[in-house]
DNA sequence: GCAAATAGTGCGTGGCACGCAAATATGTGA
DNA sequence: TCACATATTTGCGTGCCACGCACTATTTGC
């Protein structure tokens, strides 16, 4: 079993961006300011100072989660059988890592459309960029440019997805809208252009 | 543009990234903490009042001439000739944009590989993102979600792009590097998968 | 020139990240 | 089971920073 020292630290870690993200979407976007360190600690359980052992940011744990579950992607694209074509392998995998568990709307809306936290959901997102690309040059082979390249743009096709699942308009499931992202990245579709 | 008041305020923001970065390169990596709001200030001769009103945290001064760069990405896509197809379009304009004039080695690489600055770096180059993802949209009169994922995709290859170009191994031309990159996401050699 | 709008500045305030060291919890070997 | 080593939590103190506010200086349009 593994280390209960490490299971605890995850815990915790999990407890604090969970009271981040709540107390950020309970004050809106325009309340971001309003979110104290101190109400983070002891909504999470913990001494602020704790708080401040886990993230150097209030940005950094409203964000946490949505990191955490991007750093699993080169582990989920590994996860897909050996024989399946590359893009297939990579739809599914991004779309069995993010939208299992659906994620909350209202927690990603405010992380992605909050001005303040841009860069450090951008980042949220982009954390799992290398372990992408190592997975996919792992399938393909490749070397170099090409493989960092195509996780870059499937994590930016993955952003964008997210993007237009939470406007209102219209409200596809976000599996569908994930698999319409990628299969632009996949086929830039050359004869329309 | 004509207007005084726009020049001056342009100088001045012109002023204050360039002092923040250049001291940031000074210090290193390592030493991002000792550059002091008060020193980026004066060094632009300049209140730190009003270094405040242009940005609201170091980073974002030091980041703040890449992210006016990649502003520009859709006005240089509508600079390229209305016959060119989309891939050397948007490549030919991405290269004119990015090397010219050619990025300083020493800023770029504190910017794109500093931990702390992380997030703001990525906000500086996908601020470009929505503007290009318009001028694409013109191009090709595609609609939804098709050109802001190209766009996202083509700015995602840039950033990877620049990351290569900063490490020391191989020094091609920055813009070789660029076009190699953006071939990948236009042209995804499904033949190899 | 004159009035309105806009930019720069000084001061004060509340909050935050983090170094440090003591206290507490957890893992390990005999 | 117990004691020792190691990792984590916590309280306290410090320096810095972002920003509201009010005031001054500069630009602009009439």
């Amino acid at each position: 079993m593994t280390d209960l020292r490490a299971r605890n630290r995850q815990a915790t870690r999990a407890a604090i961006t969970a009271a981040a993200l709540r107390l950020a979407v309970e004050q809106g976007p325009s309340g971001l300011a309003l979110v104290r360190v101190n109400d983070i600690a002891s909504a999470a359980g913990v001494s602020p100072r704790t708080y401040n052992n886990y993230f150097s940011s209030r940005e950094e744990a409203i964000c946490g989660g949505q990191a955490d579950r991007s750093r699993g992607a080169g582990d989920a694209l590994r996860a897909r059988p050996a024989g399946e074509p590359l893009d297939v392998a990579v739809t599914e995998a991004m779309v069995g890592l993010f939208t299992d568990p659906e994620p909350d709307r209202a927690g990603l809306r405010m992380i992605m459309l909050t001005p303040e936290l841009e860069g450090e959901a951008l980042r949220a997102f982009t954390v799992g960029e290398s372990s992408l690309a190592e997975a996919i040059a792992e399938r393909t082979g490749e070397t170099g440019l090409r493989p960092e390249v195509t996780a870059a743009a499937v994590v930016a096709a993955i952003r964008v997805a997210g993007r237009h699942w939470l406007t209102p308009a219209a409200n596809h499931p976000f599996a569908d809208v994930i698999r319409r992202a990628l299969s632009s990245v996949f086929s830039p579709d050359q004869t329309s252009r």
